[in-house]
DNA sequence: GATTATGATTTTCC
DNA sequence: GGAAAATCATAATC
């Protein structure tokens, strides 16, 4: 069955139905001018009212009706029939009247049904496929990463989680308590707030906007059959734009915390020295195995936990020490005489066999050390 | 303030 | 991918 046959049938069902039933409110009758009115003429009133342009029905009017007609009107939302014969809004006290009378009938709602059936069938059906987006990547990713940072949601105490994840990332202590880590706090709070009151405006402005779209649409469902489902689907359209506002907002505040975050590392840049008890640790290694200074993976975890810094923090001292040495070595004799002896000290001190054990390659353990390279040339 | 020492990073090589 | 080599950046020393 087609719309319009549809439309036929639906009506054709109403207009069985009795005068009793159908009712017949004093104002049709008056403005219709017949105590029957015919269902087909009721929706050619709504046609053409829904149909024209205000612009076109106010110069139709103007030349159908005569003065006569102007005289006055018991539409209470009219301004009176006195001094002109127009409504409030410049309109023929006749069409005004026609509007009224139409918005009164008791058969109203069931012809507004109809029509936005056909309505919700037709146009907005083809528009409904493409409204059923899935959540954005690209917002998911910035919300994600806000809420990683601290900026949106709870509060992380001014985003002391990210600094401290970023000290460790940089192999400092998060418990510094330097001057960089609250100046990165303070200005992770600036950007917060700023993020928050921004959302908060625009939420604001997106509530009151979708309020006044709904409220206009709801008066306008009066005279055009527009229903709930075509409002929802205005509103969804209204939060689609407010929302595609919002990502430039999360993207620019993600902007700024990648900039104050890159800032923030730089100045963990700063190295600060390893304390003596660390560096002799290294050093004793570094030259009771001398002639093969490359430490294992779990050397380096265990000279890494002796000395309190990260496996990395080893990795880079034996690369800077190994390459250091071999470019300067009579530098670097005098510190390897003194490490020479001071494991020989020590060896002496402990069992042969817990010397073989703390050296997984043969240690230069004794004896002066001596350069010695591998046939790669290296150490 | 210049120099040196040293931890970290980047580039290059195998 | 790991190490060497070069380089950067800052701490420490004079």
């Amino acid at each position: 069955m087609d719309d319009q046959t549809r439309m036929m049938s639906g009506l054709a069902g109403l207009g069985g139905l009795s005068q009793a039933d159908v009712g017949d409110p004093d104002g049709v009758r008056k403005s219709l001018g017949q105590p029957q009115q015919d269902i087909g003429d009721i929706l050619q009133q709504i046609m053409a009212i829904t149909d024209e342009s205000l612009d076109e029905a106010q110069a139709r009017c103007w030349q159908e009706e005569s003065p006569a007609h102007w005289g006055g009107s018991d539409d209470p939302t009219e301004g009176g029939g006195a001094g002109g014969g127009t409504a409030g809004g410049g309109l023929p006290l006749n069409f005004q009247h026609r509007k009224h009378a139409l918005n009164c009938h008791r058969m109203k709602p069931a012809l507004f049904s109809v029509l936005c059936e056909i309505k919700e069938k037709t146009v907005l059906s083809i528009r409904g496929v493409q409204e059923e987006d899935p959540p954005d990547p690209q917002i998911m990713r910035l919300d994600n990463m806000l809420l990683a940072e601290g900026v949106s949601g709870p509060e992380k105490g001014g985003g002391s989680a990210a600094a401290a994840a970023a000290a460790a990332a940089a192999g400092g202590s998060p418990n510094d308590g330097s001057i960089e880590h609250s100046d990165y706090r303070a200005k992770l709070a600036q950007i917060r707030q700023i993020y928050h009151s921004e959302l908060e405006k625009y939420e604001q402005a997106c509530s009151e906007f979708t309020n006044h779209v709904m409220n206009l649409l709801r008066e306008q469902s009066r005279t055009r059959p527009i229903s709930p489902k075509e409002i929802e689907r205005m509103v969804a359209i209204i939060h689609r734009k407010f929302s595609s506002i919002q990502m430039q907002l999360k993207q620019s505040t993600c902007e700024a915390v990648m900039i104050l975050r890159s800032r923030f590392l730089d100045a963990r840049r700063k190295r600060r020295n390893f304390n003596k008890q660390a560096t002799e640790v290294l050093n004793e290694y570094f030259y009771s195995h001398l002639s093969n200074p490359y430490p294992s993976e779990e050397a380096k975890e265990e000279l890494a936990k002796k000395c309190a810094i990260t496996v990395s923090q080893v990795s880079n001292w034996f690369g800077n020490k190994r390459i250091r040495y071999k470019k300067n070595i009579g530098k670097f004799q005098e510190e390897a005489n003194l490490y020479a002896v001071k494991t020989a000290v020590d060896a002496a001190s402990v069992s042969a066999q817990a010397s073989q054990a703390n050296s997984p390659a043969t240690p230069n353990s004794g004896g002066y050390p001596a350069p010695c390279y591998t046939p790669d040339g290296r150490l």
